[in-house]
DNA sequence: GAGTGGTCTAGACCACGGT
DNA sequence: CCGTGGTCTAGACCACTCC
């Protein structure tokens, strides 16, 4: 994909630790032999495996050299049970599926209430659209989500309908730069027990979202509710 | 405390960023300009800012600078509720509070059952260490761990009454090197309405916890059930 | 076109691990 | 002691943003 060195390097290493070719537990080639290898500078080889070490797959010890890291039960459940990729596509980006469907859309100012509960001020104008995400006929997440209007412009029903970040890609000035997260697990309220099919359950897990755009400013701030015994998250650590 | 160059320029852009003397939304110096000002080069520079955009605190756009991240709701949250210290502190390590309580520490071989449960091989000679952690006379959280004995060595139940981290740190030959988790929410079983005080709930938050050795070793398997309501995760994602 | 961050090079010295 | 990864330098060129 991307035409860089190092991460045409990073992307050759990392095939090469999942195939196997270095044994979990053994260490990698030392950076000097890869840079002989790839005929380029130590440098470009220490950027592709710094990639390595974010995503958890080897460990770099000053001294002895990079080991690879066994793999686990974790590494399998990387992409299954339920949706939730890491915790990258946490945002909007994939909710509005085919199975998504919306539930309210409305404009409105944010009121002193309001404000304490989400990231944006008072008086604020803002679009709210609550979607619902079913599969197989099971109420399975229930999303409510609050976006600046000064920052995304006018949008309509159908706009809200489809995927608002594919429209921010082709019709907005401004890219989404990052997002944050809180997790928990709550209590159900009465809005649960009759958004989501819980079953015998009475709590949910709730996932608080917070994305911004590439000027920095806060532009959505979304709560995620969804059932017990389907999704999963996935992170990785280096000490 | 360490030495760095580079570590000293992200504290010290880190707390002028705090400090507010870069506006929400505002940029950074550019990196030229940061280069005159610490008398460095440029990649130590870079290697500072990069280490702002993990934290979350900064993002670098191509062309126009480094954009300082709006506050949120979510930045007050992140040491609070709780004890989750973002993902860091998910193993061991902090587990053991002088709140937290030994249930049970036996020796066992892993069984082709336990096996398909944790990320040992059947037959594998381990230590399950079973904890209790009390708040203000509240059952919030109970760990069950798996150490390989292969790795730790032998140890008595003293060790395990107390910090077993803090053990390895002084009796060990090898180190801690990162982690992975999987985060779930899932009914409550029968253990868990025994081990915790779930009041009318009856869901819990499970936290499976994968530690690695600085060989890239699989060491310790940990499952964190607690109750919900009290705690939080926070995470970070740039796109 | 001017200025920004992103990639890359080719070298240097240091801190640590293992022998 | 040698070899390893970690830090740092001083430069170059490119891709992008914005005027």
């Amino acid at each position: 994909m991307a035409a860089n060195k190092f991460f045409d390097i990073y992307t050759q290493l990392k095939d090469e630790v999942r195939e196997g070719i270095y044994n979990d537990t053994m260490l990698l080639p030392t950076e000097l032999e890869l840079v002989e290898r790839f005929k380029t500078s130590r440098n470009t080889i220490r950027r592709a495996i710094a990639e390595l070490n974010n995503e958890g797959l080897v460990h770099s010890v000053k001294g002895r050299g990079v080991v690879v890291l066994e793999t686990s039960k974790v590494d399998k459940v990387f992409f299954r049970t339920g949706n939730f990729h890491g915790l990258k596509e946490l945002s909007s980006y994939n909710e509005i599926s085919t199975s998504s469907k919306l539930i309210d859309f409305t404009e409105l100012t944010v009121s002193e209430a309001l404000a304490e509960l989400i990231s944006f001020h008072a008086g604020e104008r803002i679009y709210k659209i609550e979607r619902l995400r079913v599969i197989n006929g099971k109420k399975m997440m229930y999303d409510t989500s609050y976006f600046k209007k000064s920052i995304l412009g006018p949008i309509d029903k159908k706009v809200a309908t489809g995927s608002i970040y594919a429209y921010i890609d082709t019709h907005a000035d401004f890219k989404i730069a990052a997002s944050k997260s809180i997790m928990k697990v709550v209590s159900a309220n009465a809005h649960d027990f009759t958004n989501l099919d819980l079953g015998e359950n009475n709590c949910v897990g709730e996932i608080e979202n917070i994305t911004y755009t590439d000027n920095g400013r806060l532009f959505e701030h979304t709560f995620i509710r969804y059932i017990p015994n389907e999704y999963v998250m996935v992170s990785f650590a280096q000490h």
